[in-house]
DNA sequence: TAAAGCATGTAAGAGGTTACATGATTGG
DNA sequence: CCAATCATGTAACCTCTTACATGCTTTA
């Protein structure tokens, strides 16, 4: 996970470590510790997927090698499994730029489809909670209206992005 | 956080293991496994939060303490520190109910003010990500606009929230 | 009587965090 | 020159998951 975000944004330019905790930071979703990322540097670095450049000073920059690169397109097109987390899906997306444009729609696709599943088991519960008696909590029942009408959106934006990318391709 | 959301269930009714885990499924924000769950049942018991009853057959079921009712009263209170994830927030709220009238709107209020801070932040990064020619990737500003959004919503349904709890306690 | 689902548990490990330790560089 | 921020790193630990092991109970 937090090897695939920084491989993604190694990918656009050399960066040192304290950068790439800025950079993830402001992607939104990520305020990652040093106590992970330093790691995650030398466990990429051992497997050959980024290398050290001089950088100034006492920086030590990152770039990315060829092999991995290979490793980012591979996670970046993997069917994600069951347990993908929301975080997953947002790194895919902060990077599908680098992903060619003919398969963009497929990550999007596959987004979609797994929101929908959730929202459909998520209405089956909510109705039974709500016809049984001893789950008539207030609480609990706001929760599951917000929780369903936040993957609606969800839902609604994906289909907006999918809209935008079909428009993008069919002008080229 | 496991150990909170047992509690608040166990509040309610003597509940085993299996029936926990189904529980906490239903409640639509975590599907916990039994690697933890079951570790984190011994671990209340030995704190004495919980006491076995004797369940049917196979089952044990837990009922909760005096000792727990405390510990739950100050997890359901203590003001959340920074790092309070998501959940923290959805098992205070699914567990509202077990919070004096008179205390519940603190608890909503909390998170609205933590959800506003987290938008004013979101909002400047985003402002700077556009006017910063190398970040325009348009999936990731896509992403935190999509973030401010959500947020936006979030705030909007906790006051929906607020304005409920407050029509209530005027009418008793 | 076999399959499906109920029920409890352990071991290994993934993937993070917090707290600590250290020191260089920059700005007021 | 002092404080803040930049910068890298380690050690201990926390929380949860996956995979495995076991066996009961219900139902077709």
């Amino acid at each position: 996970m937090l090897d695939f975000a920084i491989l993604g944004l190694v990918m656009e330019r050399a960066r040192h470590g304290y950068e790439l905790k800025r950079a993830l930071g402001e992607l939104g979703f990520w305020k990652v510790s040093f106590g992970s990322l330093y790691p995650a540097l030398r466990r990429l670095e051992k497997r050959g997927a980024i290398e050290a450049t001089g950088g100034t000073g006492r920086r030590k920059a990152y770039r990315i090698t060829d092999s991995g690169r290979d490793i980012f397109a591979t996670l970046m097109s993997t069917d994600p499994d069951a347990s993908e987390t929301e975080r997953a899906f947002q790194i895919r997306l902060a990077f599908l730029g680098h992903l060619p444009t003919d398969r963009r729609v497929q990550v999007l696709e596959g987004r979609r489809a797994k929101l929908s599943t959730h929202l459909r088991s998520a209405r089956e519960i909510f109705i039974d909670a709500r016809s049984n008696t001893e789950n008539q909590d207030r609480y609990r029942l706001a929760l599951m209206e917000h929780a369903m009408a936040t993957t609606e959106s969800d839902i609604a934006w994906i289909d907006g992005l999918v809209a935008t990318e079909r428009r993008v391709a069919s002008a080229n």
